[in-house]
DNA sequence: CGGCGTTTTGAGAGAGCTCAACATCGGTGG
DNA sequence: CCACCGATGTTGAGCTCTCTCAAAACGCCG
């Protein structure tokens, strides 16, 4: 979850300044649902469940943000929390305050766009991370991810974790994935690299 | 696809005149990867497949957009579009000219605010669709959609359109869908109505 | 070297998918 | 008013594919 292909160039120099890192123990509490908004949080390090409690105490998780991920951006334009914030591990958060980043992108319309563009990109990775999930097909969703993330030439992709977390990203198992991609290679479909694959036929 | 929570009030009066409405037979290209950005586009009727074509000729689904949905957000803010968008079946779309938002976006900070507000709940909405995919069990995947869709009361789901429908946002064949729900009724956990779905325990 | 996490391969079971038949509902036209 | 038709809704039976549990090889780092 945590390979957004979304980089995050939206923050110029003053919207970093205002930027405050908080530690939270395993299972503490970032915010709930309710909560006044204060602003929108960087994972630095850790992993966050944001979920929703139903009336009758069920869960329904929301998201799980891990290091480099965004969360509760659209707090911005909320009065509460619409979910609960709860760390699974011990992190650490940077805080952007809500005030801040407003004041920012009303004096500084670059700062605008970048916000926006940032945005728009993650719904369209998004967009394509849900396309991918209605293949059914260990192979053709692994296809899919791998002729989506090519460089430039077409036919190389950069592997950036293990496969282990590939295999999370893709839904899959790792041993399925391990499998998939054996038998690829076996076809001839791809050749495997140290740290890359090459797309072949 | 086609049910996003996440209302269109973004578009303001001046940017509801700039509104260009345009026709599609079934395989036509709207735009092509490579092409300039001229704006972004609404599906007010029909069906548009958004792909990546590789090298090889192969396509990528990037996304489906059905009526109501948005689509080419990110075009804003890049030169040129980043895949084809092709009718799947005879459309029509709503075109909203780049330089007459980004004008307008700088005019009007209620314009701005409400885009990236409508970009914001959009990525909210699919990380939890997205988050939705990874619970395998059908019953527990039905079960979380409801639980995240109930009304106010939290124990009220309105059924948007027809369980076909929803299975295909769920990721379920319509038939396990059908057998889910059957099941979760009999057990007494939900109780169907007409039009609505009814949580209990 | 020893330990830990990743990578790999094996075998089995379960859950959802596929194909198929039938019921139900809403609309259309005779 | 009723017969017809198409799409939605429903249930059944079998199969495939992925998940799960298990075990072992590999690589990396102290």
């Amino acid at each position: 979850m945590g390979s957004e292909a979304v980089a995050r160039e939206w923050l110029s120099p003053a919207v970093r300044a205002v930027r405050v890192e908080r530690m939270l123990k395993a299972g503490e509490a970032l915010f709930l649902q309710g909560h006044r908004t204060t602003g929108l949080y960087e994972v630095v390090r850790g992993k966050l469940r944001l979920v929703r409690v139903d009336h009758a105490g069920r869960e329904a998780v929301l998201h799980v943000a891990e290091a480099g991920d965004t969360f509760a951006e659209a707090s911005l334009f909320s009065p509460t929390y619409r979910c609960d914030a709860i760390a699974t591990a011990d992190s650490v958060v940077a805080f952007y305050p809500k005030g801040a980043l407003l004041g920012e992108f009303q004096r500084n319309p670059k700062a605008v766009q970048a916000f926006m563009a940032m945005l728009a990109r993650q719904v369209m990775s998004l967009r394509s991370r849900l396309e991918q999930r209605n293949i059914h097909s260990a192979r053709d969703r692994v296809w899919h991810y791998l002729a989506l993330n090519a460089g430039a030439d077409g036919r190389t992709v950069a592997l950036i974790g293990t496969l282990k977390d590939l295999a999370a990203e893709l839904g899959l198992t790792h041993e399925v994935l391990y499998r998939t991609l054996a038998n690829m290679a076996a076809d001839g479909d791809i050749e495997r690299l140290k740290g890359t694959i090459k797309l072949l036929g």
